[in-house]
DNA sequence: GTGAAAGCGCTAACAG
DNA sequence: CTGTTAGCGCTTTCAC
């Protein structure tokens, strides 16, 4: 393979307008002390050449790399992408997050780690060792891994921690996860229903816990009692099985279920079936994540849509703020999740007792 | 920002085992001349010391740089994961792209260009000089977009050229269109459909037109006029809709439609019960690309899956192979595409006539 | 087989 | 305000 050089260096830009590199470079980086007309020339000359600096280079005298490192857990997203069941978490990420580094001059890399993985720590410091990023985005659940989180402090490296509420280190995002919930049980509320069931997420990921807390929140809100509605899962159909069929076949069974995420929430529409229950008549269910399949299951199901884009997009403007210097912002950032109305929410039928 | 340098670099390992930098870099660059004892040394002290090479400085000194990039078309890409339609074209080539590229310690990028845009060139130029990557993934339409074809063969940059069968530049990989088409046409002339409709895609690809091919040599194979039969389409749900409405309110209606992707499979769908009939007693439809929503259709579709992840894989490794000076392979590369069955094919309704 | 020297394209630090 | 100097970490020559 021909050894590949630059085409055009700053070099060249340099000597065409008649200036020393460090001046062209001044330009490149927006830097003080141009003047202004000088400056113009080299932009002239920069366009007209096409010259475009080396990320290389321009990592290796000690600058930024202009990569951001989006670190996503290895198992699931690979299953996810295998599964092919929808699951549009990566294109989101992508989405908000690449378009973002795109309008700075930033690339984003999706990195896959293994959280289990004894050695992650390894695997995290290759990967920095390797790229260099200016700075990385942690996804569940390695937004609150202990050993992710301290590597990376220890590294200096700004991080945003999305679905994390964390503040020692790094830069929390999350998505709202109590809130959200609490807006959901509301809405059930609202149109009647007494008997809320609430499925949980796996206890690895804190936001689980959230959702729960805002689920129990506004049920005491409403003076309701949680007593037996709450059921464990992790995420996956099989558990959202297990989850709704428990709650189904209780005694006084719920009218409504709020599953925390997709899977679990078809999971309780085929129990609901199965135990010839009609959605949403007999029983009300809302689910978490809002995946694509939402809209095509029968009936379309009503969903807390997790604002992923706008998340990631975040994420990479606070890491980008971070590097500039301005200091890492360490208080929580919320973005707001909103409910998506569709067709698996009914009033809740009259109790029969006066 | 304080000033980032690498933790461990060449010369901690050189000096740690005491030998020069240039011994270490052929351990890691697995070149000759390093006895074999030695070498163990090295790797012992790099496996210990937990050094990792900088791709930076990897780049900076002529070497690879160990990036591949993958173009996707800008608009397309956006529109599709804004929709959330469940279209995973980008994850399924994450999926075969980036796990092949991380075996070989490669990273992989994913880049959105405008093929429409007229400095598409100057877009692409800059995305090479900035990462300088060892190779370039071109997929539809970008594949056959002269412009950009001509410039990666300017730039002597070895690049996979998806969905194209042109062996003039870059290596061509293409999924087998025609074959796929031609074994959808087959399976239903099969279950005895004599008419067989077409819903072709847009023809900015050129693999619109491979699949007609395909079609229309099973067709014509099985004795089968096309006459009146095909009708054209852009990928779009509208036009999808448009076509299948031609095609089901003509004179002796098709009994079966192939859609040439799944958008347009679905409008077919629409179109069908819009117009009492039901699929598949009354009509079989067969669909291109399988994503992931076409599970959830009523009823399933049977559906032409595309092996995209199998595809990016061996892009991968076709541009890994022409890296290491192997050559470019510019013979075309076929990836076999399998029929799903679902269930949107129902054998033909015996003809009234004798 | 192994090592020393030079330089990739850029920026930080310092002069002027 | 502008230019000069000295590397960043690595690989390429080219000696030995």
């Amino acid at each position: 393979m021909a050894r590949r050089r630059q085409a055009v260096t700053i070099r060249h830009v340099a000597a065409d307008v008649g200036v020393s590199l460090q001046t062209v470079s001044r330009v490149i980086n927006n830097e003080p002390n141009v003047r202004p007309e000088l400056k113009e020339r080299v932009q002239e000359a920069i366009a007209r050449l096409g010259y475009v600096p080396s990320i290389a280079a321009q990592r290796m005298s000690g600058s930024r790399s202009y990569l951001i490192l989006a670190l996503n857990d290895r198992d699931r997203t690979i299953a996810d992408w295998r599964a092919r069941q929808g699951t549009d978490w990566v294109d989101q990420m992508l989405l908000g997050g690449m378009l973002k580094c795109a309008e700075h001059g930033y690339r984003m890399i999706v990195e896959l780690v293994d959280t289990h993985s004894d050695h992650v720590e390894r695997e995290l410091l290759a990967a920095i060792a390797a790229l260099q990023p200016d700075g990385i985005i942690l996804t569940p659940p390695h937004s609150d891994n202990p050993l992710i989180v301290r590597c990376l402090a220890e590294q200096k490296i700004p991080f945003a921690r999305i679905g994390s509420k964390e503040d020692d280190v790094g830069m929390p995002i999350s998505m709202d996860d109590e809130g959200s919930a609490a807006t959901a049980t509301r809405y059930l509320a609202a149109r009647g229903h007494r008997r809320i069931g609430f499925i949980a997420g796996a206890a690895e990921y804190n936001l689980s816990g959230w959702r729960v807390d805002g689920w129990q929140t506004a049920m005491a809100e409403a003076g309701l009692s949680t007593q037996g509605l709450l059921h464990p899962g992790d995420f996956t159909y099989a558990s959202g099985e297990r989850a709704a069929r428990a709650l189904l076949t209780m005694d006084s069974p719920p009218t409504a279920i709020i599953a925390s995420n997709d899977q679990m929430a078809l999971a309780t529409l085929e129990v609901a079936r199965a135990l010839g229950l009609n959605v949403p008549e007999d029983l009300s269910v809302i689910s978490f994540d809002n995946t694509p399949l939402m809209q095509f299951t029968q009936p379309q199901l009503t969903a807390i849509d997790q604002p992923i884009a706008a998340t990631a997009s975040k994420a990479v403007e606070l890491i980008i703020a971070a590097q500039k210097g301005e200091g890492p912002i360490d208080e929580l950032t919320v973005i707001p999740a909103t409910l998506v109305e569709r067709g698996s929410v009914a009033d809740a039928k009259q109790t029969v007792s006066a």
